[in-house]
DNA sequence: ATAATACTTAACCAATCGGTAAACTGTTTC
DNA sequence: GAAACAGTTTACCGATTGGTTAAGTATTAT
């Protein structure tokens, strides 16, 4: 979840779309390293939900299942609707989606490596 | 990357297959939050490396390096080869892949959602 | 044998994280 | 209007994180 190198650098200049896009994926692997965190989400994919309701299954105070949702919210995975005294959480896909294809992408490469090594192997052998 | 509940709790007894699981995706996505070991990875990608080949392209030190190759190996996405003095450094494309597999499940989900959704307000308009 | 190289370990530091309890802000209900 | 409810904010705590420098361990080169 680092933003700045080496203490407190990266004076807010610029900011190119590159580093948005990193610190994005910064965000969202950073907010689903935590299996509450998971456990949210997946709740949430069944319906929009509460936050109370969200908490419910887990021995954590309200207060400690509010800064995860400000985690979420801050990674992009979620967004909030108030309704009286009730807020509401929804899921935001397209942000998932971005973490999916860095991963999916990287892997593409690792396979390729792989596939490589084996072919190499396979020649070296014959 | 929280591993027992409320301040030092499960004993580790038993620890189901379930919560084996659980906390490698805690250590994948955590290992995955940070943008020197993204790039790391990457680098990675391409080919086997050496530390200090690995370490060359930040301005951090050679300590800062092994601590995060030490995440890295703890996720499972790397492992290391002693070789003489230099230790190389490879990827394992598998550990990857669970991740992968937990996004790609949790958004297919997200999705049908939002196309339930759609479809509703679709029914809900005629 | 000495010196340089490659890397890790140890000790430290500031910042962040995940949790708590207490106090606060709105909204609903009585 | 008072009480209950839903949620956040604040202030705090201990553990972890990401970095540092300094020292230590192998291995290689001279």
């Amino acid at each position: 979840m680092t933003i700045g190198r080496k203490h407190r650098v990266r004076s807010a200049s610029r900011s190119s779309a590159r580093d948005d896009q990193a610190s994005q994926l910064d965000a969202v692997f950073g907010a689903l390293s935590d299996p509450i965190r998971r456990a949210i989400l997946a709740r949430l994919a069944r319906s929009e939900c509460s936050v109370t309701a969200l908490g419910q299954p887990f021995a954590i105070s309200a207060p400690a299942i509010s800064k995860h949702l400000r985690v979420l919210e801050a990674s992009g995975l979620i967004s909030r609707r108030k309704a009286g005294r009730n807020h509401y959480c929804r899921l935001h896909p397209k942000v998932l989606r971005h973490a999916e294809e860095w991963i999916a992408l990287q892997r593409a490469f690792w396979e390729q490596q792989f596939d490589a090594l084996a072919k190499y192997l396979d020649e070296a052998q014959s």
